[in-house]
Formats: C-alpha cells, structure tokens, sequence
DNA sequence: CTTGTTGCAAAGGATTTGCACGGCT
DNA sequence: AGCCGTGCAAATCCTTTGCAACAAG
C-alpha cells in the first residue's frame, strides 16, 4: 500500500502545499499538483531526474526544470525531505506524515529501509553535548547485506 | 599539529602508498608523491577543487585531473576516505592512521569534528540485526551549533 | 623499450538559470 | 492586467575521459 492509498495523506499533503503557496503567493498550478500527486504516489527514493522519467511513463508531460523546482518546493513546504546515499546524486523522499528516520541500505540489493532507534537518537544528542554542541538535526545511513542477499550468496 | 607534524603518518602513508603502486604495477611518480605529501599536511575535509587550488597556493604545479586520479588512487590504498556532508560534493579525509568516526558539523561556523561513541555503533549493529542485515559500515552526520557560535550569537 | 602517467581540453552527468510565452489570481 | 510559472535550451558546476607527449620500471 503506497502512502497516497490511504487517502489520507495525499489530501493533507494537498492543503498544506496550497496554504504554503497561497502563504508565499506562488501559484498552484496542474504541474505542481500533477507532480505532488505522483510524488506522494511513488513512495520511492526518486532522483529529480527519476522522477522525471517516473511522471512520463505515467503519462505525464512536464519540463525537467519544473520537475527541479517542484521538488525543492515541496521540501520547503515541508513535504519532501532530501535524502543522499553518498552516490552525489540527490534524491528525495517523502518528509509529511512520515517522521524521522535513518536508512538501512543493501550494499548487494539497494534494496532501503528506514529504520529508527530512540536510543540512538538520543546517545547523539549526549555525544554532541559532550563537545558543547546543541543538535539540530543529523544523517545517518547504515550499509549492510540483507537476508535476502545473504542467503542468495550463500547458496551461490 | 598537523598529522605529519608527528613524523610518524607521513612515513607510513608514503610505504603504504608505494607498497600499494607496486603491488598494482602502478608507477611512483613525483605528481603522487607531492600530493599525498600535502594531503596528509592538510588534514581536513577538502573537495578535489578546494586542494587542486591549495596546491598550487602551495607553489606546486599538479593537473586538476591528477588530483582527482590521485584522490581515488589514495582511497583506494585506504590512506584516503571519501566524506559526504550532504551538499553534493565529495570531499576527502585522511582515512590512515585515524581510525573510524562520526562527524559533528556546526551548521553556522562549519566548524567540524570527529567524534565517535562506542555505544551508538554497537547499538548501529544492533539496530541493523532487528531487520536482519549484518553491517558493513555507515555514515554518521551530526548538526547542531558549536558552543562559540551559541555565546556570540546570545551576545549579538 | 614497454606500459603507465600527465595535462590539456573536450565530454559528461546532474542541476540551475535566462528568457519569451502562457496561465493563475 | 499583473505577476508568477513553464519549458526550452544554454549555462554551470563538479568530475571523468581521450589523446599525444612523457617518464618510470
């Protein structure tokens, strides 16, 4: 079940992407609901350019550049979030309704979940008071081999 | 002090190096020498562009495409790491000499350190062996505000 | 001598931007 | 109507690559 089937997130997605274009007077155009629709849809880890090619298969016909400056709009509003495996490539993912979280990423698959830990989360906050620091917001991408992979590898 | 300062890095880096182009059938030439020397001088998180251009204020004259090659050539050797702060540029650490660790960046002075907690990498295992992965590595990024930045911003 | 290396400049991939036209409010 | 958004293509940024001259083993 992708987020958006819920029909609940996509409607609350929605209004708050038009409160924050009414709030900063930008416009709500077909694009920009065309790629927030889809967006929500995919669920995915998409690059801009990914997407891209994601809304044509799906039948949809909007520029590159909008693409582009779609994203980074939604993640101002709050809705997407930027994601970076450590490829040089960013991605974004969906960052309304769906609290914090790390990646746990197959070095074999790709395959990427998103995990959380409370403990961890809050021994980083300890570390970085340990050097006078106050924690804002952190990263943090775990790589491995999952089950699937570890098993195939071994019967291989 | 620098790494090399101590005398001890840079004799070492420069066997590990030349042990490894040997061993690959790689050529030990001045351009490698020159910028491993500098690189472990630097010590700090520099884009390949950032120490093409401190290498030449250095007085020493290096192609910027002999720095990229060589940049890989030293991760490859394990003398070098790639690091990834999230703004779409690779940037490079000494990874010799200078075991694992996570990094606290200041989000205003950009200030950064390298730090590590013990208990937040086994509880990183931990967390992967909830889902069934066995961990290869990771990456840890820590936010926040240096304690200088807090007093001159509370003084401001 | 053979093979790898260098430096240049051109190519590349990802992302941004200038501009004229078209569409919201 | 006025202003923002769109799409295209050109531009930019970072990085890689082809190639001919050159140097290390």
């Amino acid at each position: 079940m992708t987020l958006s089937e819920t029909g609940v997130i996509l409607k609350d997605a929605l209004s708050i992407f038009s409160e924050y274009l009414q709030q900063n007077s930008l416009k709500d155009t077909p694009q920009r609901r065309t790629i927030l629709k889809h967006f929500l849809d995919g669920n995915e880890h998409y690059s801009a350019e990914e997407f891209y090619h994601y809304l044509h298969q799906k039948g949809e016909d909007v520029g590159q550049a909008t693409v582009y400056r779609t994203l980074k709009l939604l993640c101002a509003a709050g809705i997407a979030k930027e994601v970076n495996f450590g490829d040089g490539i960013t991605r974004f993912e969906v960052g309304y309704g769906n609290g914090h979280h790390d990646h746990l990423i197959c070095e074999l698959c790709k395959e990427n979940l998103e995990v959380l830990d409370e403990e961890i989360e809050s021994l980083q906050r300890v570390l970085a008071a340990r050097y006078g620091y106050t924690l804002t917001s952190h990263r943090l991408y775990l790589y491995g081999i999952c089950p699937k992979c570890k098993t195939k590898n071994h019967s291989a």
